[in-house]
DNA sequence: TGTACATCAGTGAACGCGCGTTCACTGATGTAC
DNA sequence: TGTACATCAGTGAACGCGCGTTCACTGATGTAC
């Protein structure tokens, strides 16, 4: 609680973090606008000076979060390099790191109802992000005989989907979890046996 | 609506399937004690009759959810016949049956916030579930090289991720998803590979 | 078979609460001259 | 540099609403004799 004068100098953001703090604690429910003010330390009157209601503040959390991951992403597949393998793993721990750091972007991106299509900007972040992974997926493709090559988009399909099912049902929330292993031995085994499906790692290593 | 008397004669079963209605139709926030006890055509007194409140209520719907996903895995893994790995398969199509033809039953089970330690009935259906496909993986396992056998219960987690990320990702809720193919193509693509990867289906079928 | 009575499963009115949102306002800031 | 004024970003009080829940009640049902 830093003094400040009648002017908030940064509300819209102050507000954004509200939200996140609130959404991480006590899930996508637990969130009002009215604590999210409060928590900002202004009167609950005062974001309607920077959000039209409820929904678009939620909105741009998420966008924020797909911005955020879609870098993070973009980061880990560094272009493929080393060894397009390798960056492929890379993004699948990115994949959990994110929604490990940063629970409240991943909670108002895919567990509190905004629909990415609800606002172009949504769409594109999104589209940003799903677009590194198709882009790994196509990388890796070229490597696997194209008898047994499945659509990139499919293999991303693939990866995205187990690593969210991991995410959301051994990751957080529940504790004491289900399973005996950590998300990130999970992950990793699992995109092994799949790339090993595939005929992308060698049956023997 | 048919015409009733004072006494409804089965409320708490019919609060049950309101809250299916309700969930289904708008996610887990768009369930109301008073609009389900409205749907039952009571008072919105009565169903505190029937359940101590709100969270009972979610709850047995969860449970009921559980029992008949138990159900439903187990007639599908069918004892392992005719073939484990046919029997596996089925398993995986189950999944998605499931969440397909129950909605309101998932959600309330994966979405609600309701933890299955939350009561030992919970725990104990959600067990029953989850042991269905430790049994196939385990089952499945034997035929796995020793070298490259994963732990039967990582094994399960892994399709049990897979499923539960198309299901949230690709099945529902984001119509003109986001993937061109059907979540059940998705699946049976996905399990196939991973099977492979495991060296339980032939490289060359 | 008929009556008295305990029990059960509903009703309807009322409560307190917190939420999202609006509105007229006011204090602070920035800009034109 | 100083003043007038438009604009901006806050305030605080108030609203209507629906929700979860409680409570004293009452109608219906089942059982003992």
């Amino acid at each position: 609680m830093s003094k400040r004068g009648y002017h908030h100098g940064n509300l819209r953001q102050a507000l954004v973090e509200a939200t996140l703090a609130l959404i991480s604690e006590k899930g996508p429910t637990g969130f009002t606008m009215a604590e999210a003010a409060k928590l900002a330390d202004v009167s609950a009157a005062a974001p309607y000076r920077h959000f039209t209601g409820r929904e678009e503040l939620i909105a741009e959390v998420a966008l924020q979060g797909y911005e955020l991951f879609a870098d993070l992403l973009e980061f880990a597949y560094n272009d493929g390099k080393p060894s397009i393998l390798t960056a492929f793993e890379a993004v699948g721990r990115a994949y959990l790191a994110f929604a490990r750091k940063h629970p409240g972007h991943y909670i108002a991106m895919f567990e509190s109802g905004v629909a990415p299509n609800q606002s172009p900007e949504l769409a594109k972040a999104s589209e940003r992000a799903n677009a590194v992974l198709i882009r790994a997926a196509e990388a890796l493709s070229a490597r696997i005989p194209p008898a047994r090559r499945p659509p990139p988009a499919m293999f991303s399909a693939h990866i995205t989907a187990m690593s969210h099912g991991i995410v959301e049902l051994y990751a957080r929330g529940k504790p004491g979890a289900r399973a005996p292993f950590t998300p990130e031995e999970l992950l990793e085994a699992g995109v092994g046996i799949y790339l090993r499906g595939l005929g992308l790692i060698d049956t023997d290593s």
